[in-house]
DNA sequence: GTTCCGCATGAATCGATAG
DNA sequence: ACTATCGATTCATGCGGAA
């Protein structure tokens, strides 16, 4: 049997780290790195005010080690401050362009099931940003791989349908977002569109994942074939080096906590797939 | 019976004819002005990167008519050059931040039937900025207006929901925006999220509206009681007018297209409500 | 009265063609 | 090379006519 090196983990600060990797040899980064003022127990936290000039050299070194055919998407959403939403995001976006990064399109992720909560001036924040950057206009893109079920299809068949069928909830359906009854009914797709809707996972108490394996997953499918390379320099509890490996595709991840690291490697480990590990770690 | 002067129309620049309206009178700005590059015809059209300096000047004078416990809704979305998304969203609301303006929100319309096409670069655009201003964080907002059915409401009326949400997303299916509110009232109700899910309505008028009735109907309702004035100094069709006559406000609109601005007072008039109307129509 | 089916209609975007 | 215009692509929705 011949193993490839599947999986590497560096356990150290995404600005150190990153100048251990290749030139132009990552596919897709897909990252949701630390929020200003959140995750202050693994991260430090960063201030609002200087999360631009803090996330910068990241930037630049993803910028480095991404193919020119390859996509950066970025998960983030300000936060809220003396009543106002923070514009470090915006400044962030204007910042990364005048640095040479293209900002090709902004998805929305819609949580479904968002954090409860009440206040007299304002409602639940129900969505975050997912920012795709590219260093070139011509960027690899497989758009056959995220296609759902469409309406027209679903209206000629629902006839036949018991209606507990109908009501089904769609999150029982697995992979997708939520709505991928596509197994076993005919096969008329759509593409889909730059909003989507996924549900946040919240029972996982140990580890704090940023966002459901569905959303990495969707963003792996479209932007990378198996074999391809997916970085996240910010993979705490790992969740996209794990569906990058789901998709047999090379996953490199990046922490600055060693005990994230180590949960990481014990997870992956399970994969059987080579793995290598920064000597910090071992 | 006492009738009130409850409609005011201005037709021009709504540069110049904002002076004609009294410091601090307005509690609501609801608006969706021409986008860059789009409604040539009737609007001219603004280049992208004139767009912030072209729109300045309008939000200063919104800013001097709103009352200190109001609330400007601006309706907008960048568009695409060269293959990236534009910048000039994201300038503008950094420079109304610098003239004084509170960044408060930045709700989500999620448009459930987007313009149709295929590209290889990307998906369709689905959603649009529902972004909110303030001039003080104390504000008038009535939250209870707005809350929504919610759980065993959605299953119990499916049959009135089109195919599309039955099969992709029933548990949202039917946020409720548009129902009568009232008659839904014993049944469990929740407040709304950041995320507005709303169909634009494209083929059933003569002229198009910017967005559904329910749209202003739903900012209206929340940032307003009866009695109230509100403005749309691009006024369009007229829906945010209409709307908030249906409701009991006091509406004042601009629009620089005469067309418009006589098929809005025609409209408007069958409300049998008292009307002004500036010279230049008349 | 219902339900069903066909059809027009969008704040779009890209790539090719023309000046 | 750089801008202006045009055709092709695509799908949820509501309307009207038909069964």
């Amino acid at each position: 049997m011949f193993m490839t090196e599947s999986v590497k983990i560096f356990c150290g600060d995404a600005r150190n780290e990153l100048k251990k990797i290749t030139d132009e040899s990552i596919d897709l980064i897909v990252t949701s790195p630390p929020y200003a003022d959140q995750r202050k127990f693994s991260y430090g936290g960063v201030s609002p005010d200087k999360y631009v000039e803090w996330f910068m050299p990241v930037a630049a070194e993803l910028r480095r080690v991404l193919k020119p055919t390859g996509t950066f998407v970025l998960n983030i959403k300000e936060k809220v401050q003396n009543g106002e939403r923070h514009v470090y995001v915006l400044e962030l976006i204007l910042e990364m362009r005048k640095s040479g990064w293209l900002w090709t399109e902004e998805f929305i992720w819609h949580k479904k099931n968002c954090y409860p909560g009440k206040w007299p001036n304002r409602f639940r924040d129900a969505w975050e940003r997912l920012l795709q950057f590219n260093k070139s206009r011509k960027f690899n893109m497989y758009q056959e791989e995220v296609m759902e079920p469409m309406g027209n299809w679903a209206k000629s068949r629902l006839k036949n349908l018991s209606e507990t069928d109908k009501i089904r909830d769609p999150s029982k359906a697995g992979s997708g977002f939520g709505k991928n009854i596509s197994h076993w009914l005919g096969r008329e797709m759509s593409y889909p569109t730059n909003v989507l809707h996924l549900a946040t996972e919240c029972g996982n108490k140990n580890h704090s994942a940023a966002f459901p394996p569905a959303l990495p997953r969707w963003f792996v499918r479209l932007f990378t074939r198996p074999g391809d390379v997916v970085l996240d320099p910010f993979m705490g509890s790992g969740t996209t080096l794990d569906v990058a490996l789901e998709l047999d595709r090379i996953a490199v991840g990046i922490d600055v906590n060693e005990d994230y690291c180590r949960a990481v490697m014990e997870k992956l480990s399970s994969r059987n797939v080579g793995l290598f590990a920064s000597a910090r770690m071992l």
